[in-house]
DNA sequence: CTGAAAGCGCTTACAG
DNA sequence: CTGAAAGCGCTTACAG
């Protein structure tokens, strides 16, 4: 079935099947419009955005890049982007990099051979993939981690206002050997953090111990193995900020191992928590990203088309639970801390 | 840049430039072969998907539908099938339902408009939306959730079989008050998981005993509200098959808060461990899916084509970890248990 | 082994 | 307000 066929059977051009199907592009007499409509519902017409998209030249489409879905914070975050471009009839070509540069360029290549409309970069390691696809005059939002010398447009989390809330905290709780478990040294966002963290402590008039800061990938394995190092011998913190989700349940699970109680022993903040926070052991306090912000921005960008470059930097919020020190659950009467957003 | 470009630049025809590209459909002379390729990297052509598309009746894209992207069992899969599906140069469009019927069957039209070659339909509740991939022809597999009576192909967990190994094993753990926490009671998953536990303390020679059996949501909160209320009061079972991995997170979170020892007072086993299951406290012994699996055989049946209707029955894997009372982390040596596959 | 051309199903100037 | 027709960039019979 195709407009041919609801034209032949409206009594009418394939023209004005087109109008009447894309409302607003030029005037159709209601007579006609109806007369179109009923012969789509007749011949049961579903229009072909294949050829809509040949003869147009835009597919609606979108391609996105994450590194690892099965990742909670890039699931999380690629659930609100499809929810976000759902709104506007736009579609989500799901690429999955597995941290590997090859396979993201790979993917932004056949991204681009398929003529999505914009790209949605999540990306590890140099952001070479996205010379591939503004070359080929796509517009893209490098999404959560940003190179220093970002050449694209990008929307960020303010990783160090985040860092420094979570530590202030922390500090807040009287704790004075507040430690850090960042993330790999050379990304960014690492860095970024470990200035919140040193900023908070410059602040408090806590002097930072490097003895008590580690560097580790930001995976579950990662947070494990950096807390059994960190909590397994010598001066041992009494406060962490732990730079990523992941890192922070792999922490928990070090800590639980060596008999160190959480918040206890050990008073812990952690970054980018998702719904994995809430009902880990303890429930986790956590700077949580406004995710529905992030993929609000991103797809606004791509909408306008050609974004400029520069970051657009979204606020995240502290969210207070019980591995800092806090009451868990809360009491009815608001708790004196800077957010209680539980979403 | 168009094939009419790389023509020119080749002194050849657009279609032996189309034949060049779709090697093996004609044959072609080497030498013309070649200049045909200089000619392809001297203007910097690059095939236009969307136009083979419309040419060709085929966009090489696949469909995904699953209820909640954040949910890290479907994202698991969900990266599974991509990995799977970019072997054969297949593109998933990322749709998530929200769990929403409604927005199932939005997505499944939106999919069906954009002319894809076949469905991946992790579906929730009636499968209605089904009946719009197929009445348009398109090739759909249900994937893990599949209805009773379901009429399209499926690919499902061994859910019986899955249940009564994990059950097992806690009987071999000397358990005797063995419950159960389960999805909702109209969920053929949760049905078949609660037969699976039944056929276990059978053989086992226990009577299944109601009081320690539950019914919930396959969410964490869901798992920690039915936590509380069965461990909190009345008589308490010694052990817990658990139907999820987001409900065991949220059982032990309620058993921390309960101040009940996993596994010395209670050990606990679930279903449809990620590696979220790994670095939980404490560790969870779990009936881990094969994703790759999964996903191999949804991704060959689409690729067959028109899959007949019936299920395909994937074994799961028993990994055992703390949450059971094996101990944990494993000894050097081969543990007794039926499997530790760790990936 | 190769070329000229129809056709995939739309959109959108161009003419009326 | 409407129609006839070109064109989007490919694939693939059809003819040689």
């Amino acid at each position: 079935m195709t407009q041919a066929d609801v034209a032949r059977a409206a009594g009418t051009s394939t023209a004005v099947v087109s109008y009447v199907l894309n409302e607003g592009s030029r005037p159709i007499s209601a007579a006609t419009r109806e007369k179109v409509l009923r012969a789509i519902e007749e011949v049961g017409y579903r229009p072909n955005g294949v050829a809509r998209a040949l003869a147009s030249g835009s597919t609606r489409t979108l391609g996105l890049v994450v590194p690892e879905l099965a990742n909670q914070f890039f699931a999380t975050l690629a659930q609100a982007l499809e929810a976000e471009a759902s709104r506007y009839g736009l579609v989500l070509l799901l690429g999955d990099s597995a941290e590997s540069v090859t396979r993201e360029r790979e993917l932004v290549e056949t991204f681009v051979a398929r003529q999505v409309d914009g790209l949605v970069y999540v990306g590890v390691g140099p952001h070479d993939a996205v010379q591939v696809a503004t070359a080929a005059g796509l517009p893209v939002v490098v999404l959560d981690r940003a190179a220093d010398d970002e050449r694209a447009a990008s929307v960020v989390i303010d990783n160090v206002a985040g860092a420094r809330t979570a530590t202030e905290h922390l500090l807040g709780h009287g704790r004075r050997r507040v430690g850090a478990l960042l993330g790999p040294a050379d990304l960014p966002t690492s860095r970024a953090r470990h200035t919140g963290w040193l900023d908070a402590l410059t602040a408090g008039g806590v002097p930072a111990d490097d003895r008590y800061l580690r560097w580790a990938p930001f995976t579950r394995a990662g947070g494990h193995r950096a807390g059994l190092d960190l909590l397994g011998s010598g001066p041992v913190p009494d406060a962490l900020f732990v730079a990523s989700e992941d890192q922070a349940l792999g922490l928990l699970c070090a800590a639980a191992e060596l008999g160190v109680a959480v918040p206890g022993d050990l008073a812990v903040a952690s970054f980018d928590g998702t719904e994995a926070s809430r009902f880990s052991v303890p429930p986790l306090t956590t700077v949580a990203p406004r995710f529905d912000e992030l993929a609000r921005r991103t797809i606004d960008l791509l909408r306008a088309g050609a974004p400029a470059p520069g970051a657009e930097i979204c606020a995240s919020d502290l969210v207070v639970r019980a591995s800092c020190g806090c009451p868990w659950p809360p009491p009815a009467a608001p708790v004196p801390a800077p957010s209680t957003d539980e979403r």
